[in-house]
DNA sequence: ATAGTTTTGCAACTCAGTTGCATTAAATTA
DNA sequence: TAATTTAATGCAACTGAGTTGCAAAACTAT
């Protein structure tokens, strides 16, 4: 499929997540782009590149969204991005991990996504 | 510590809690003691509920927020529940979980706690 | 250019969660 | 028990993330 109009709303979000390779909030991404696009419109331009496989969503610390880049092979409707998260707990960031933890199986559950948040302080506030 | 005072309120929510082991949303708990007692007041019991370790808190698929029992052990700012939890995507219903999940050492980083949400189907809804 | 379709801005809305403040009800003390 | 102290409650107004409907603007194809 891939995104069905290479709009300025969507080029300007694509540049953000190109510029630095950071997973960001929607919060952060409506305050990046004030007075060039509207709240509305980031909401949406997200949605749809998340559905074509371009970036991916989960919740953060206090249930905010936020939003990062895919690997290769993500595409429309096949994410396989289903790594545990970080987020400091002291400057907010928040990192892709590509830990692969390990869940036990469940007895006679169907589970079909692991959302896993790590809370800690990131190697900057570390220090 | 123990809670301050044994208030109405708080024999209220903890009657739910004692009447069925079973997690249950902030939205769910307001539903539940409508005509009753004002949300604000739910709010801040459970609150207080969960700073002297009564009940433990946690974010539900939507980032709505979710309370349930301790097991013995936890108390005012000792929480020893940092078990995962399942949420059923069909019926909605959570389960804390006993599973231990090994997290493996993240470098350069300190972390503190671990969420982890399993989303799925429960055992009435796989069937 | 023209038409058909998608995307955008805007304003108004929803809904979980919070805050300030006056009132009420526990717990303490007399 | 009655008075005093202080924590807890109700209420109304607010905050802030996320959504919706609709008309206007911007893509894309012909
Ligand atoms: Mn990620
Ligand atoms: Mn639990
Ligand atoms: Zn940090
Ligand atoms: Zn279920």
């Amino acid at each position: 499929m891939g995104i069905v109009r290479k709009t300025k709303a969507v080029t300007t979000v694509l540049n953000i997540f190109e510029a630095q390779n950071e997973a960001k909030s929607v919060v952060r991404l409506i305050e990046l782009v004030k007075g060039v696009m509207n709240k509305t419109t980031v909401y949406r331009v997200l949605d749809r590149l998340e559905q074509e496989g371009v970036i991916h969503s989960f919740n953060g610390r206090d249930g905010l969204k936020w939003y990062a880049k895919c690997d290769e092979g993500c595409s429309s409707h096949k994410h396989l991005d289903s790594h545990p998260h970080f987020q400091c707990t002291e400057c907010d960031k928040v990192e892709c991990l590509s830990l692969d933890v390990k869940i036990p199986k469940l007895k006679n559950h169907k589970v079909d996504s692991t959302d896993i948040l790590l809370l800690g302080q990131c190697e900057a506030c570390c220090s």
